[in-house]
DNA sequence: ATAAAAGCTAAAGTTAACTTTAGGTCAATA
DNA sequence: TATTGACCTAAAGTTAACTTTAGCTTTTAT
């Protein structure tokens, strides 16, 4: 008799570092495979482990559990993930992570050239308007950070 | 007789983007200064303009309002903030992004070293082990992430 | 054999950051 | 002058991501 491949929630909790509390909750809302054993016990395959880090992972970046979700539709269902399908994720990720410091690369460039020169006139600043279209619209720094002007009330 | 220097939340919302109620709310909360006119309504100086907009940009940073409102408690109360007083706040920031922008490259490389690599053996995963100490403890990913391993239930 | 540990479900509670609703006041305009 | 638009307050609702509570069952260890 060989060693069952499954592994319980409190194992799972272990290794990932997560509540047990929060591993149920993954569960119940489809992120987490898991079958059931006799007396109704969670069964989990050992590649959840792998699927749990690749969650705290996303969301330390910033992704929802809904987008986390998308992304993990990627990896096959039928069998355990492997090499190839974790690097395809991986390089997914990669493109992602190259965006946000680019990102955060302009942020500080328009930190320093806006707020940081002092200037007290919203109508030249950077920040403010990025494209000098901005202004005529009277959008406000929303404008910058990707929504589009719009105020209700 | 001058423009009176304040202005009503309606413009402040307008100028920034930002909803009415948002406006009422960060006010609420003691975000925003503001003293109230004849009839209850609420007077804002010009400068709220600005203090949203480091609200909006320190948001997409990450940080929370509470954050944000210990990082805004460095400029004066009594008086306008001038050039010298956002600077100081900007040089901040500065040093934030970089670190933010040096964790997401220590992200992007343990990524490719590990789930990139399509090993499967968690024992000698940097992503889970970023130091070897890690693996005695039979810590998860969370220890990589800044959390430490304490798992309840 | 029995007690403690680990699991289970369902439902309610929590925090952040707001929005929505309801019901009323004040002010600029036709 | 009448009405519309901007504002006000207080309280309840919303979403995400979990946690907590309560009460019960199943394993595992002594």
């Amino acid at each position: 008799m060989q060693k069952d491949p499954h592994i319980s929630i409190g194992v799972v909790a272990k290794r990932t570092g997560v509540a047990v509390s929060a591993i149920r909750f993954y569960e119940s809302i489809g992120l987490l495979p898991a079958i059931r054993g006799p007396g109704g016990r969670r069964l989990f395959a050992r590649s959840v482990i792998r699927r749990v880090s690749f969650i705290l992972i996303s969301q330390q970046m910033g992704y929802t559990l809904e987008e986390i979700a998308t992304l993990l539709d990627g990896l096959p269902q039928q069998r355990t993930p492997n090499k190839a399908d974790w690097q395809k994720l991986s390089r997914e990720f990669s493109a992602d992570i190259d965006q946000r410091i680019a990102q955060l690369t302009r942020m500080k460039e328009s930190l320093s050239s806006c707020i940081g020169c002092g200037c007290l006139s919203l109508k030249t600043c950077k920040l403010y308007n990025p494209g000098d279209n901005a202004a005529q619209q009277g959008a406000g720094p929303r404008y910058l950070l990707g929504g589009s002007p719009e105020v209700k009330q």
